[in-house]
Parts: C-alpha cells; structure tokens; sequence
DNA sequence: ATTGTGGCCTGCCCGC
DNA sequence: TGCGGGCAGGCCACAA
C-alpha cells in the first residue's frame, strides 16, 4: 500500500518512538530481515537501546539507533506500522481489514509499556541494518525542476518508467504516478526524452501539486483519478473511457483524450 | 548501462 | 458454499 505519502505518516508515528529504551525484540520471521540480518543480530543491536532520530527517503523509513546502526523499514505493497497500538492509516486499500496481529512480522517493547509494529500481510517489506541509502535518488516531496529534468534524461523509456525508478527519484509509487500524469496532460507511455520545457514545467508543477494535495486528504488514493481506476473508468475530467495498459510493468489507468 | 520480465508472498474479490 | 483465476499502492534478480 505504501507510497511516499503513506511512509511519510508512518515516519511521523514512529518518531514517537524516540528516546525510548528498547526492552523486547520480536523477529518471528526471519524470511522479513533482509541483507543477511538474523533474529539474534537484530536483537543484539537494538535491545537496551532507543532511536535517535527519524527520517524517510522515498519509500523508505530510517530509525537511526542512538550512537549505533540504523534500522531500515521498507512496507512493500502492504505494510503499515503501529506504534502503541495506534496505526497512521486507518483505512486501507484493496482490504476491509488488513489488521490482524498474525501478520505482525517484526516489532519492539519498550520500558514505558508501549510498543512499535510492523504489520504486513503479504510479506513483501522487510526490515534491514544499515541499509543502502546511496541506491535511492533524490526524495521526490523536495525534487526541483531542474532536478526532474535530470530524471527524465535523454531516454525512451516510458516517462511512468523512469518516474517510477527509485533509483532515481524516491518515493513516487504506480497510484501517484498516474494520478500527476492525468493531472499534467502527459501519456504516461511517452519517451521520457520527448518532453518540451512546458511539458517539463507542467509535469514538475504537478508533480508538487499532488504530493501537497493528496498528502492532505490523507494519502496516496486520495488522488482524482482513484475512483475511476477500474475496467469501466472515465476520465474526470473530459468523460473519456480510461485506457488501461501496462507500463513500466504497472497496471496504467490514463485518458487517450488529454493526457498526450 | 539501460530496460523489460518474471517472480516473490499472501489475501481478497469476482464469477462460475 | 466452494473453488479457481485474476489482481494488488513494491522491489529484486536476471536476461537481453
């Protein structure tokens, strides 16, 4: 479920977490620490220990532990987190509950009582020690548009593609991609290369736009085009049937009427 | 190096 | 009611 909007509130929950000594670690499945972390490793670091400091690149989350390692979360398509029991997001996508404590694949207790929990259905977050923070481009919330122009370069790739590319630019996610790229008029399918500098302009300026806009109504399926992302969609805005495809291997929902 | 594909893993929904 | 197929907001290894 979780695009950058999402892991952003998660990010602010977990920063309730600060300063509070560590005194249980749960790891009850191991396939869920990544990078060749054990159970007995993770435990080691964190036990006794508390967080010094919260940050998200893209669709990651960091706990920096206090003068120690970092821990990094990644939510794949269905994580959340809780931390004292309370979730960021109550209402979940493609789910009427995606809340069951036997999905919980990693947490920790702390000494005042409370806790923190990652909570995953389908398994595909993960938890690392670490982690390669160099391998995620610029976070997406503070891209310029000299920056995205960069992004975009000089390739044929399918624009969603490349806005798609965490390697790139971190944090834009399938929902989000479509919804800025109905919102600034552009083929998600077209060459990356082909964007005049008013494409350019209009992309970057909607880009903002809707990570401002949908950050506020409360995440990344908050977007305009959300409810009309099925087999018999129509575009909001001009009426026209949806065309659904793939690209950059995600499910695509545009409108062949404005978006070119 | 860049780009596309398959696969991971599990749950849910729809149609028969 | 039960079952199979398709689908899902992410990411990685792999191949061309």
């Amino acid at each position: 479920m979780p695009e950058m909007l999402e892991v952003e509130e998660y990010r602010r929950l977990a920063a309730l977490t600060l300063g509070r000594t560590i005194t249980g670690v749960h790891a009850p499945d191991a396939w869920f620490l990544k990078g060749g972390l054990t159970p007995a490793q993770v435990t080691e670091v964190l036990l006794g220990r508390s967080f010094a400091a919260d940050r998200r690149i893209g669709k990651l989350l960091l706990l920096d532990v206090d003068a120690g390692p970092t821990l990094g979360l990644r939510f794949g398509m269905t994580g959340r987190i809780l931390v004292d029991g309370r979730a960021a997001i109550d209402r979940l996508e493609y789910s009427s509950d995606r809340n069951d404590p036997r999905w919980d694949r990693f947490g920790l207790d702390f000494a005042d009582g409370g806790s923190m929990r990652m909570r995953d259905p389908r398994r595909l977050g993960g938890v690392e020690l670490d982690p390669d923070e160099g391998r995620l481009g610029i976070d997406a919330a503070a891209i310029t548009q000299a920056e995205l122009r960069d992004v975009l370069g000089a390739s044929d790739a399918p624009l969603k593609a490349r806005l798609l590319d965490q390697a790139r630019v971190a944090g834009i996610g399938n929902l989000l991609a479509d919804e800025m790229l109905w919102r600034a008029g552009l083929d998600p399918a077209r060459p990356s290369r082909s964007l005049s500098p008013a494409d350019l302009r209009r992309l970057h300026r909607h880009l903002r736009a809707t990570l401002d806009e949908l950050g506020a109504r409360g995440g990344s399926h908050m977007g305009d085009l959300q409810e009309m992302r099925s087999r018999d969609g129509v575009c909001p805005r001009d009426g026209t049937p949806l065309s659904r495809r793939t690209v950059g291997g995600r499910t695509t929902y545009s409108c062949p009427g404005h978006q070119r």
